[in-house]
DNA sequence: AGATGTCAACGAAGGTCTTCGTAGAAGGTG
DNA sequence: CACCTTCTACGAAGACCTTCGTTGACATCT
């Protein structure tokens, strides 16, 4: 049923993307302000208005035209898309296992005690379904 | 020293260096065959030595001609490669954190129970040496 | 030597991604 | 109404990625 799989957003559509989960439904306007702010002397505005109306064409985000400044929102959750680019990730560069990739990330950057009992408790539940 | 930072490898250049990285050094035809025998209709020859000479130019791999067929190797390793991947996409779609990364990583797929001890024992590592 | 096959090199074509200038519609204000 | 701002839409430019045909060098075999 009409679930179509979306296309992998490009880095410049996966910052918008951020911004469309972290403010709720936006216009192009509300969008560029908040990429700017991060990053002044980023891209100038009719440049996200172009990205946003190819992402609609993909079908990465939908938009409500009601308004004269269109509200564009975000067709796959964040945890959605983690998933599908973290599979992506995996099936490419880690030969599919999941868990050669969840240690690189490890490794790689210090974790805070909270999050790294969180990940022992998934452990704990991922052992208790495995056997 | 020199250690000059390497773009980020494309699909099809990842493809490549996957190659290059189980079999060891080797020529265009070897990667080729290699390729073509997971992937039958996959890329044509030429295909793979232009992308492998672009490599060339940009540092991903380096290449030893003093025979006719020259010999590639990758010029980063698997897990430096890995690393740059994840904290990549660590910062792009995880708000820079390793652990939900992780987390993400080790829901969506199953992880057979020796991944899983493994990754214990990293947890057990990273917690003594955080406080 | 001549025919056949393999190789690197090059260039062009087609696609995608990002950027931005410009135009024109819509809305506000004096 | 005339003006200014804000918005969408469009098109084009430039960069990059992938693909492959062609060419000329080199090798091998008969």
């Amino acid at each position: 049923m009409s679930e179509t799989k979306l296309p992998r957003p490009t880095d410049g559509e996966l910052a918008i993307l951020r911004v469309l989960w972290e403010r709720g439904d936006s216009t192009v306007r509300e969008v560029h302000d908040a990429l700017t702010r991060h990053e002044p002397e980023g891209t100038g505005y009719t440049t996200v208005l172009k990205l946003m109306q190819i992402m609609t064409e993909k079908g990465l985000v939908e938009r409500d035209e009601s308004n004269r400044a269109h509200v564009y929102r975000a067709r796959a959750t964040e945890q959605r898309t983690q998933r599908q680019l973290v599979t992506d990730l995996v099936d490419r560069a880690f030969g599919g296992s999941p868990a050669r990739l969840a240690m690189q990330a490890l490794s790689s950057k210090k974790t805070s005690p909270g999050e790294l009992a969180e990940l022992r408790r998934l452990l704990d539940t991922l052992e208790g379904a495995e056997e």
